[in-house]
DNA sequence: TCAAAACGTGCATAAACGTGCATAAACACG
DNA sequence: CGTGTTTATGCACGTTTATGCACGTTTTGA
């Protein structure tokens, strides 16, 4: 071991997550060099910063997570058939005459194909996607919730979004979980999306957060709540047990089929 | 092996797709060269590529998947080659650094995919379809406007949108007839629909007016504004003399190539 | 029909990888 | 201060992965 380690851990895998996001890749045996470490040392940063999602792994180094990628699964909408169990769990949340925020991301876009059409639903979202699949279901009316849009999260999460937040006060909220995980709760890749997280969270009578097995026991940088501040946690059945274990959950648990 | 691999596999692969998706083939030979890798590598990558259904193998290097069918072209409002043409024609009239109102229709959804991403543009819009398809162009900005969503019109035209559009002075607007006659100037099928294209009329520094050929001569219920208030009206070029002399116009008339 | 080009397969190799273990620094507590 | 614990790191080991090469087969086009 070095005597002076020039750079400290946390030190080391900032620059590392400051490199991916301005260079295209970052190359291991040249990050051990430069840092003076072993590669060993370098591959377990790679490991834990794609364990947080912050980088994906490939031999050789890492490339930066596409952060607009999801155009594609979400421009065929339909998700994949266990996105598409998952969502439909949720949507029997739905009952009639209900008010239905739907936060962005790709298992929202997925309920929004699943919401039942003939309970006189109307559907709020500040994310264009989202509205677009509504717009296709002609039982289900329509609330959207302007703003600047974010690119990233592809939904109004700014200043005026939360305003016009505030005027409502939806029956259920499917909010949308970037990482899950009994320690941190629910967590968000951006700051702005995670307070409107929030906000939607206590303007809905009743909370929801659908996540599939692949989100669970990850963590993003920015914390929404606590599990315990949800009123229902929709998880897949086969999620592996130790992991539904480490979710240690206190709302109820609903499994999709 | 090489000591330095200029490119990691994934990158090598990504890049492929990107070319599948702009020209319409790669060559084995030519890509092994120019990644300096072997044939045997590159050929490897596109056995992959085409296993992920990524690609067609061909004798020699690889074809693009063939065009999704028509019905998602539809669905994401490529539209047909006439509309393009005329969209292009409209999409023309952005400059650096504006703001750009699209309203809801099918030939500005068009425009919305013609639009230049290299010129800083903000989009604005009030139809949920639209800025789906913005948000899809990484190089174009969003702003929303929100409110209850019309099922018929596919576009926020109620109160609470014509409140947010006035807060707003687009450098142009893009509006959408329903209809495009000399008698009647343009039409809507939709009375509020009509009202807000009024307010978008006079809010914005520009009008511009997009009409297919189908929809000259034509007239709906509604009327929003004679053609003299528009700024300028784009046509097809092969548009039947008789129905260009019919609109009388006073506007310019951009003819689209 | 025939030769050249492209192809697939099996094999070899070196780089990159993960895991388990040892070590030493940092820390937490009494 | 001492002692047990945690943490970050490096090293040794066996495994996996990406790649190039050799060799026989298939496709193409003249």
């Amino acid at each position: 071991m070095q005597i002076a380690p020039a750079l400290l851990l946390d030190e080391r895998q900032a620059e590392i997550r400051r490199r991916l996001a301005s260079s295209d890749r970052v190359i291991a045996g040249d990050l051990a060099l430069e840092f003076q470490v072993s590669e060993d040392t370098i591959r377990r940063d790679l490991r834990e910063l794609a364990a947080a999602g912050q980088c994906i792994r490939v031999y050789g180094g890492a490339l930066p997570v596409p952060a607009p990628d999801l155009s594609l699964n979400e421009r065929y909408g339909i998700g994949t058939e266990r996105k598409r169990h998952l969502a439909r769990a949720m949507a029997a949340f739905a009952q009639r005459g209900m008010t239905i925020f739907l936060d962005a991301g790709s298992t929202n876009l997925a309920a929004a194909h699943m919401l039942p059409e003939d309970l006189d639903l109307t559907v709020v979202t500040h994310a264009p996607h989202i509205a677009a699949a509504v717009l296709d279901r002609p039982g289900l009316r329509l609330f959207m919730i302007g703003g600047k849009v974010d690119t990233k999260t592809g939904a109004a999460t700014g200043a005026q979004g939360m305003r016009e937040l505030e005027q409502l006060r939806p029956d259920i909220a499917f909010i949308g979980a970037c990482a899950v995980s009994g320690v941190t709760g629910v967590t968000a890749f951006d700051a702005e999306d995670a307070e409107f997280k929030r906000l939607l969270t206590r303007q809905s009578r009743v909370s929801l957060v659908g996540a599939v097995n692949e989100k669970i026991g990850t963590a993003a940088p920015y914390p929404v709540f606590p599990l315990s501040a949800f009123d229902h946690i929709v998880i897949e059945k086969d999620l592996d047990p130790a992991k539904r274990a480490s979710l240690a959950i206190s709302p109820p648990v609903l499994v999709s089929a």
